[in-house]
DNA sequence: TCCTTATTGATATTGAATGTCAATATCAAC
DNA sequence: GTTGATATTGACATTCAATATCAATAAGGA
């Protein structure tokens, strides 16, 4: 019983960076924890502050390189949301859209096969042949519907 | 036949600028020439180029704050696309989405309203209450598709 | 034409993102 | 455990788009 495979994500990306020549460090685990762990999408500079809460040394450029090493595994990927087109959450397996809440950033992972379907055939009509597509939803999730009804 | 209601659409924002209260000065002109006859999505930067060809002493300033105005009144809107998050290009009159050309960035609005059934139902599935969302479909227009054949 | 005031552009400033580099830490090899 | 090549770090400097300031200018209603 003293196996403890908790098989976090950010274990399994220490496992990623380390198999693709990267060194596991404290301030980069730091990083990997909090990132990973976020139900929302997080600047460079909100992971900054919150590392530094715990790891007050660290500095800025250490969040973009890791974030970067991140991005190129594939294990992020940067968000445009609201003001911030800098943000980066955790990717999912296969190519997914987001779903994120305008209150609370917290944010879902969905296919959307039954909509993609129909992208070449729009494409079509316009004479274009579609090669990508960008599709993201907003709106609210349960906790923050529950706390706008209760002001009513 | 002197009557010369060509309408440009830079000429209708003119109008609306106007009427909004703004006045219309050379520097503004050219910048809403420029953005208005556009078949694709220009960055604060490529405008004040463009803009200097022919009006040599135009300030960068100017741009943004002419930018700021047509957004303002709905004219225009920030598109995200590639690398840049501050390109800008005219809107259309109802909501619709943006199909852009990787290689040239000519873009085509198209309203989708086939896709934005679903989104709702996407959303209810995850809990969330959609509220808007973000689709754009990035592709290769005929002019680019056949330069492009003829290499083959 | 006059006059209020919106507009302009030169100038300065901000701040995120990137470049540099000596000191340090990692981790594979021994 | 020790060693050593080198990946990583953070202080520091730099870049550059975006924003702020402000006196001079120009728009356009009266
Ligand atoms: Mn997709
Ligand atoms: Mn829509
Ligand atoms: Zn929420
Ligand atoms: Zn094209």
């Amino acid at each position: 019983m003293i196996t403890q495979d908790q098989d976090t994500l950010s274990q399994k990306w220490e496992v990623l960076l380390s198999q693709a020549g990267y060194r596991i460090t404290r301030p980069r685990r730091a990083i990997l924890d909090i990132v990973a762990e976020s139900s929302r999408p997080l600047t460079p500079l909100e992971i900054y502050d919150k590392v530094r809460e715990d790891n007050p040394g660290v500095g800025l450029v250490t969040i973009y390189r890791t974030i970067e090493k991140l991005e190129e595994l594939h294990l992020v990927s940067h968000v445009h949301h609201l003001g911030e087109c800098q943000t980066v959450f955790r990717c999912p397996d296969s190519h997914q859209h987001l779903l994120i809440c305008t209150k609370c950033g917290s944010s879902r992972y969905f296919d959307g096969l039954e909509v993609e379907e129909q992208f070449n055939q729009i494409g079509e009509k316009l004479g274009y042949q579609v090669t990508g597509h960008w599709l993201q939803l907003a709106g609210l999730c349960e906790a923050c519907r529950g706390k706008q009804q209760s002001k009513g």
